[in-house]
DNA sequence: ATTGGATTTAAACGAACGTTTGATCCAATC
DNA sequence: GATTGGATCAAACGTTCGTTTAAATCCAAT
């Protein structure tokens, strides 16, 4: 923030711009350019390669980001270990609330979420990296606070909460509808009530009864 | 299935195998011919471009499937409209029990997964030609066996349930471990049942109170 | 005024892309 | 047996891609 604007966050701005609305494969670095207003060898001049600018582009943000998540996390866990609704809103308020923040916060909301689901091998490791340990830290959070949810049927519905928080990350048009001009209702705010409340009724859910026990393997209900 | 192989059905085989796993824009027809076995220009002679044959696809599994997912939704409705797992089954069975009839199955969930997150215009379209009217007749479903619930919120919370489902999708890996060998229990089924239970479980969680109230403009949270 | 490293620039590189072309094959038709 | 017309083929089309090069330019320190 010191130099108003240099030439590496220029590019950093276009892909995240460009990426998130037509993912890293779809976007040319002469378009990255030329919308950055930057020379096409300066990519590689400050970054090396296309690769490198995506993820710093996706690090850029992810980063501050998730920590603000593990933060929240702590800080629910201290005042109530078994508060589900509180370490569901530590894992999505951080990146849900961007939206609210102009169409900067949304366009990186997008951005996320394409990377998610980018099938490329190098963006797929770079998410990884980035969420692996997050992901494990709210496993655990939420096992303390369903102790009676088995840790397969744990995994397996923390993976439906992220499915969740992705799909309504790759829609922000629903997420932040500016409609309304400034000062509308925050609709981001709403959109966070409503996954929190989703997800943590699904969370809370009656798992079927051989789950509860040793994998029952017959039982084979019959259509 | 009259004649054991032509190339129409071989450019449409090697596409769902390649697409599902890199994407439309991560193959090239080169790639696709070569694994298909035809001749590049064959491509061009049977369907005309590159997009016709991801449509073509996309098209030949998904219509079956949404069809059944129809059909199974009117059976459902006949027999008790209230019947919110029932509709959920109907959702999500067709396409989450292809996971168990081999690697095939599981490449199209894939493909399908993968269409709709990718981020190319006559991608997303094709995706809405199919979908659209699916998506309506199970809105209007789920609006008559949850009648207490506001239609902008069962909007939202049916955008969570395809996110959990898409998402799903896109993780073949839990869906099918066919690491038991034949006649293992089927993890299909038992996905299927976990995704009803959940989402179930958040279509009834209960609404903030605003939501209930005609939308009150005012309460700006300013910032 | 001059130096020297950092930065920007225009131009070109080879590779890969989707698409097109025209020759060739071959079973069906007259 | 010549002719037709759909299907296949190797080869080439023009374009765009990420990347590289080497010269030009900038600018604070000397």
């Amino acid at each position: 923030m010191a130099r108003p604007a240099d030439t590496k966050d220029l590019i950093l701005d276009a892909a995240e711009l460009l990426f998130s609305e037509n993912g890293v494969e779809g976007v040319s670095l002469r378009t990255l350019t030329r919308k950055a207003g930057v020379n096409l060898a300066s990519v590689h001049y400050h970054f090396g390669s296309k690769e490198a600018v995506a993820k710093a582009a996706f690090c850029r943000r992810v980063r501050p980001i998730n920590a603000e998540r593990l933060a929240l996390l702590e800080k629910v866990e201290g005042e109530d270990a078994r508060d589900v609704e509180g370490i569901l809103k530590a894992m999505y308020s951080p990146v849900i609330s961007m939206a609210q923040s102009g169409a900067h916060g949304r366009r990186f909301m997008r951005l996320c979420a394409r990377f998610y689901s980018e099938p490329v091998d190098y963006i797929k490791s770079a998410f990884e990296e980035e969420y692996g340990i997050v992901i494990q830290r709210f496993e655990e959070a939420l096992h303390r606070a369903l102790p009676g949810l088995p840790r397969p049927e744990l995994q397996r519905r923390m993976h439906f909460a992220i499915g969740v928080m992705v799909h309504t990350m790759l829609d922000s048009s629903r997420t932040a509808q500016s409609t309304s001009g400034a000062g509308g209702p925050s609709d981001a705010a709403e959109t966070l009530d409503a996954m929190v409340r989703f997800v943590a009724a699904g969370l809370r859910a009656e798992v079927r009864p051989e789950v509860l026990q040793t994998p029952a393997v017959e039982e084979t209900d019959t259509e």
